[in-house]
DNA sequence: GTGGTCTAGACCACA
DNA sequence: GTGGTCTAGACCACG
């Protein structure tokens, strides 16, 4: 697992670990039962203190992304988000209304969006792991 | 102008307005000379407070984006350089694919995820003031 | 609020509050609306560090017992938990088995123990935050 | 001898552990002379670590509600001060409460509640050496 | 060795 | 003023 972090992009760093984690998960690069990199290991690999590596960490075992059990690791979960329809329809709503609106901000129309959208599916179902 | 906020992603709320601005200026959505919605219509608007509408007019002046003129409002200047092609299909992309890590976790197909897409493009073709 | 701490416990200080926050959420002595004491107001009372009040917050909104604003402070939200059935239905079978087992140890039969439990629902449903 | 472990509640498995042996002795649902399971035996069945029974045990030795004797297993000591009724009712009532305020905040009602309990009351009536 | 908790103290974002 | 992030470093629980 390689991860890039940009401070100064404002955004928390343990909330870029975030993403990237679920991202790789999403992608297969990273896959269930696949243990995560240790807290002392990453944090020193990405110069970070342990404490933020931890938090990202229990932010995606509260996701139900991982488990973590003390003396073992970490590890990637497989799907099943604990969340009911309701909150996952929201949260899903929400990053498709920022892909729209930054769509219209750089005047991208419809036709060509949705083929936007329609290739990154195929590039995320296309699971393996091998990048495209 | 349509703006899109999100309070939980961790950017700061007034850094996301400034992209969104330099997006739209950047791709012609917004023209030179166009004004810009004052400060505290856009806050009620977004139900953020002024200080923050007015600290992202502020940045997006100091990078020379608008110019504000105290009790004629806010303008858009010229000679933003527009974004290539290129660099608007990576910008979309990468908001594309968050949206798309998302489905994933969130365990919802690529059927109801295309429905939820189209659904949203309505929703803002229909009204294109009205924040989500 | 009054909160009392076990050092002795064994139990993480941060548990011990959110769970002091959820009973007091259920038995309406706090009312969803009502004001949490601020992080560090609440940290000196209690003579522990603020980031210790203030994982216990963090925990409390990822289980949408309370909203966290900046700048604002945390208010109790009112029920609607975010999971699934599912999960749900697994949170709280674990709670009554641990209920059922300690029954069982401190040999109280059935007809005892579901009198207690219908007690206990009793306390809790009769609201006003009035002790028994 | 039924035991229920939360490897999340925060308090440590060991401490579980000698807590439901302390009521059970101090009840009278266990009885002096009787044979503790075998920490492997335990172990096993309750899919801990070997060393976490092993300091349960050790840590009740200590208390002198066990004897340890090596090759020979454990067994309960004489001498148990046994709980007050009032002291049973009150730790019942801790546990109790805490599955009621569970079932406040997942929304569960009075007769969903009592039909669960019922149903782990026959669990564990029926096949009394099961962990749930 | 692993992850988890807690402290002390600095700085930032937001109202 | 509020809550949020991050660091540095100590100690504990568990395997």
């Amino acid at each position: 697992m390689i991860f890039h972090l940009d401070f100064k992009s404002g955004k928390p760093v343990y909330l870029q670990l975030v993403d990237q984690v679920r991202y790789a998960a999403a992608a297969g690069t990273l896959r269930p039962g696949e243990p995560l990199p240790p807290i002392r290991t990453l944090a020193e690999e990405l110069r970070v203190n342990r404490n933020t590596v931890a938090k990202a960490y229990a932010e995606l075992e509260s996701q139900q992304v991982i488990s973590t059990a003390p003396g073992k690791g970490c590890f990637l979960l497989d799907g099943n988000s604990p969340f009911s329809r309701e909150v996952r329809h929201r949260l899903l709503v929400n990053e498709i209304d920022a892909a729209v609106v930054a769509a219209h901000h750089l005047q991208v129309n419809r036709e060509v969006f949705l083929g936007l959208v329609a290739e990154r599916l195929d590039h995320f179902e296309r699971k393996p792991g091998t990048p495209s």
